[in-house]
DNA sequence: CAAGAAAATAATGCATGCAAAATATCCGGA
DNA sequence: TCCGGATATTTTGCATGCATTATTTTCTTG
C-alpha cells in the first residue's frame, strides 16, 4: 500500500493522490481510504482478530485519524470489522457459521439475479454466457483451473448485471467482498472432484436461462452455491484453514 | 429529538445518555448518534432531496461534528444519504425505479428467508405462524387495516427469523429502514382492494411453510412481494405522491 | 430594475488537541 | 520464579481549529 499525500506534507511521489483518485473515482480523502483499507484488510494483511491500530495506519496511508476512522466505521457496518467501545477495531473472525449464513446470503442473491435476469435478459446476453460457458468447458476440459475459475464468476456476474437491478448489484458486490477475505480460491481450488457436478449445474443454469425459467432457474443457482459451500466448509474442516495460495 | 449530553456540557435533563444507551444498547456516542439521526431521517424530519446541514443537527443533538460526520458516512453506505464532495450531505431521494429494485431485493430476501426457515423452522413456531395467520384472518374480517397491517409484518418477520441466519436478518433489516422512508403504509393502507388477493396468498405462504416446501414457498413470497409492490406502485401513480398518515 | 461581479458569510474536509480508558511496564513480596 | 498492584505509556473517543470550497449578500453597471 503506497501511501497518500496528504494536504500538509509535500508530494513524495509522482503517483499521488490525484492519480489515484482517477482511478476509483473517488475525490475525497474518506472514499479514497475507505476503499484503500477495505482492499487492505480483505486482501489478509491484518490477521483475523487482529486490532486496527490508528495510528499505524494513519502512518500507512499518510492521512490523520479523522479520514480513518470515518472508513472504520463504515466497515464496521459493511461487516468487516467489528468496533469495541474504547478498545478499537478487530478485524473480525469469520466463524464456520458465519461463512454458512453468508454463503446462504449470496445463494439468495445470485437466485433473485437468476428469477430478475430471466425477466430482462436479452438473446444477445444470453448468446454472451453461452460464449462464456463454453468458453469454461474448454478450460474444464484442461483442467485450467484458474481460468475456469475465472470464466466461472463472470458467468454469474452477467447474470447478476443482466437481473438490471442496481441495489443488487451493489449489495451482491459487498457480500462478494465481503466472503473474499476468506481466501477462499485456496478452498475452491481444491473442488476438483466437483467439478463435473458443478460443470453440469451450470448445464442446467444455462438451459433455465434459454428458457427464461425463473422461478426454475431461482432454485438451481440456490442449491449451485449450496453445493459450492459444503465442498468448501469440507474441505477446510479437513485441511483445517488452508492458506491462501493465489 | 431530545438533544444528547455531551461529555463537555453539564447534563440538562434527567433521561440523559445513558438512558438512551441503555434502550439502544450503545455505548458509544457515534452508534448513539447513527442510530438516532437515521431514525430522525427515516421519519421523513428532512425533505428529500433536502440538505443536511452538520452544524444544525450539532445543535440539535447536542454533539460536536465528528461523531455526527461518521454517522452520516456509515448512511450513506447504507444508501439513506447522498455524500457530494464539498457539498455534504443530502437525504437521498428515492425514485420509482429505486423503489421497485428495492422492493425486488426485499422480495429476494423474503424468498430466500422461506426457503432457510422450511429447512430450519420448528413445528412450535409454524403453530405461532399459524396463530398470527388467523389473527390476522381476523382482521380481515373485521375490516381492521392497521392490526391487519401488524400481524402481517410479525408473519413475515417470524419468516426471517425462522431462516436462522443472522445475516440475513440484519440485511433484511437494514433494507426494511431504507423503504420504510417511503411511508409506504399511507401507499399500502390503500391497498384494500388487495386484501383478499393478499390472504390467498399467505394462505399459500402457510400451506408451504407447514409442507416444508422450501422451493415452492421461495417462490410463492417472491411473487408475494413484487404484487404487493404492483399494488404500491400503482397507487402512488395514480394518487402522485401521497403523504403519510400515520 | 436586472444581471453580474465582488466581498462577506457560512459550510465542508481534514488535522490536531486533550481527557478518559485501556494496555504495557515495572516492582516488591510470597 | 511467579503473582498482584501501582505507575507509565499508548490508544481511543470526541471536540475544536484552520484552510478550502460553496453559498449568500452586497455592490456595481448597463
Amino acid at each position: 500500500m503506497k501511501p497518500m499525500t496528504s494536504g500538509m506534507t509535500a508530494p513524495l511521489t509522482a503517483v499521488n493522490l490525484d492519480d489515484l483518485a482517477e482511478a476509483r473515482e473517488e475525490s475525497s480523502l474518506h472514499g479514497e481510504t475507505l476503499a484503500r483499507l477495505r482492499d487492505y484488510i480483505v486482501e489478509g494483511n491484518i490477521p483475523e482478530g487482529g486490532r486496527v491500530l490508528e495510528r499505524e495506519l494513519c502512518e500507512l496511508l499518510g492521512i490523520s485519524r479523522t479520514p480513518l476512522r470515518e472508513a472504520l466505521k463504515v466497515l464496521a457496518s459493511e461487516g468487516i470489522v467489528d468496533l469495541l467501545p474504547n478498545k478499537g477495531a478487530r478485524v473480525r473472525a469469520l466463524s464456520e457459521s458465519d461463512l454458512v449464513e453468508l454463503f446462504d446470503v449470496m445463494g439468495g442473491l445470485e437466485s433473485l439475479a437468476g428469477r430478475l435476469a430471466c425477466e430482462n435478459i436479452t438473446d444477445q446476453e444470453v448468446a454472451e454466457v453461452e460464449r462464456l460457458h463454453h468458453e469454461m468447458y474448454g478450460f474444464y476440459l484442461r483442467k485450467d483451473m484458474h481460468n475456469y475459475f475465472h470464466a466461472n464468476q463472470m458467468i454469474h456476474q452477467k447474470i447478476v448485471q443482466a437481473s438490471r437491478n442496481a441495489v443488487l448489484l451493489t449489495t451482491y458486490a459487498t457480500f462478494a467482498g465481503r466472503i473474499r477475505r476468506i481466501r477462499y480460491s485456496a478452498n475452491f481450488a481444491r473442488e476438483h472432484e466437483r467439478w463435473g457436478e458443478a460443470m453440469r449445474e451450470h448445464e442446467l443454469i444455462l438451459d433455465a436461462l434459454r428458457r427464461r425459467a425463473g422461478g426454475e432457474l431461482s432454485n438451481i443457482l440456490f442449491n449451485h452455491l449450496r453445493n459450492k459451500r459444503k465442498a468448501a466448509s469440507e474441505r477446510s474442516s479437513e485441511t483445517g484453514a488452508a492458506e491462501a495460495s493465489d
